[in-house]
DNA sequence: GGCGTTGGGTGACAATATCACTGAAGGGCC
DNA sequence: GGCCCTTCAGTGATATTGTCACCCAACGCC
């Protein structure tokens, strides 16, 4: 039932004609995968195109050095796809996809997504929009870690990681992880940040006490 | 003539059926700019896909803070495809692509690049894997400037813009640009490479002493 | 030669990263 | 409850990198 109509969530894809739309319904599969899964990454190269209906993947690097950093996010929606990309290149593709939270998805085998980059000028935009949002994203990390402060960046990805709510239940680790820096630089920021009273701290979590100063500093570019 | 046979030189192009050949060369056109030109950048957005004959063009973001750090280059032979999927999105393109040497291109108009994309699957292996070149450079770029030194990474940036030669026209001040750091920065480690040996310095000019050591150097990731 | 512009050097200081610890908080187990 | 173990967080010392405010030298131009 339900799984006829996910196409009409994509924006790209409503557009289809019906006997494309069909066809493609047809060959997708419908997956489910809990969250903390690693669904691509070194050594798990998947040929199939996801689009999730739910849920949330974190696309992340790991450096040599072990340490992460967090490129981005994945949400309801949208299609993961760098991926097929690097697909093509034979290079190792170095990040990661994470579940975030239980993910629902489709996954389009390569020759549908051939035929459909052949048949279909709307999917083929599809397609580059999403790879242009990608990329403009990447181009932002870098502004970030080459130019940006630590106690700015923070400020931001609290505000974005706490969408929900004024409650984070994240480590201080798990944080570092997000900006790429180190956990000891988190907890020296976010005691600033609690004396400041942006914020109060357990073991953790973090609760975000005042939203409109913590935005002013995210803000201060 | 040449005209003709420019399209043998991409591989993803000479295995396309004559017949498309010929449209294509027969709808692009050859074009000639000089060192120093910004062929795109924001307020300047092509609406043709580039393929470079000869010549480099260099990609590089500026900060908000006025501070520029390359990106990656595009080489002969190959074709400046992330411009491709910015085009489409409506977001501020942030980087900018300016020649370093005379170049010569073929443009495509996004006419003509959305019907080979329709009809050519030779073609679309080959957009999609400039493209998964590019996302890879992205993806070193970020790893070095949010985990990699310095000095690591400059002997790494001397070694390839010297790939010709052993000397290097360029100032601190470029070199900075290329790493996204400061001038200073940039003047008391090549101080340092010179105390050691590596290099020898005057104004505007770098000549490589030891391209073992700076090699090695270089690879102590 | 004088003069302005650009490239480069340097010291002081700020921000961030690294290292080597410490102790506190919570879970599991008896 | 008390013990043990693991994970999380705090901290001082030090290294690296970035920022600021200068200075001076080299070069081009007149």
């Amino acid at each position: 039932m339900a799984d006829k109509v996910w196409i009409e969530r994509f924006h790209g894809l409503s557009s289809l004609p019906d006997a494309v739309k069909a066809q493609l319904v047809a060959e997708s599969a419908v997956m489910k995968v809990p969250a903390g899964t690693a669904v691509f990454g070194p050594g798990a190269v998947p040929d199939n195109l996801l689009f999730l209906l739910n849920g949330r993947v974190r696309v992340q690097q790991t450096s040599e050095s072990g340490r992460d950093i967090v490129l981005y996010r994945v949400e309801a929606g949208e299609s993961c796809v760098l991926t097929t990309a690097c697909m093509l290149a034979h290079e190792p593709y170095s990040a990661e996809g994470v579940t975030e939270t239980d993910v629902t998805a489709v996954a389009i085998p390569r020759g549908a997504f051939d035929r459909l980059m052949a048949s279909s000028q709307d999917f083929r935009d599809f397609v580059l929009t999403a790879y242009a949002r990608r990329i403009t994203d990447l181009f932002r990390v870098i502004d970030d870690v080459a130019f940006g402060r630590i106690d700015v960046r923070l400020a931001g990805r609290l505000l974005a990681l706490a969408s929900d709510g004024d409650e984070l239940a994240t480590t201080h680790q798990q944080l570092a992880a997000e900006l790429g820096t180190a956990r000891e630089v988190i907890s020296r920021v976010l005691h600033d940040f609690q004396k400041r009273g942006f914020i109060a701290q357990s073991r953790g979590r973090i609760t975000l006490l005042d939203r409109d100063k913590i935005a002013k500093l995210a803000e201060s570019a």
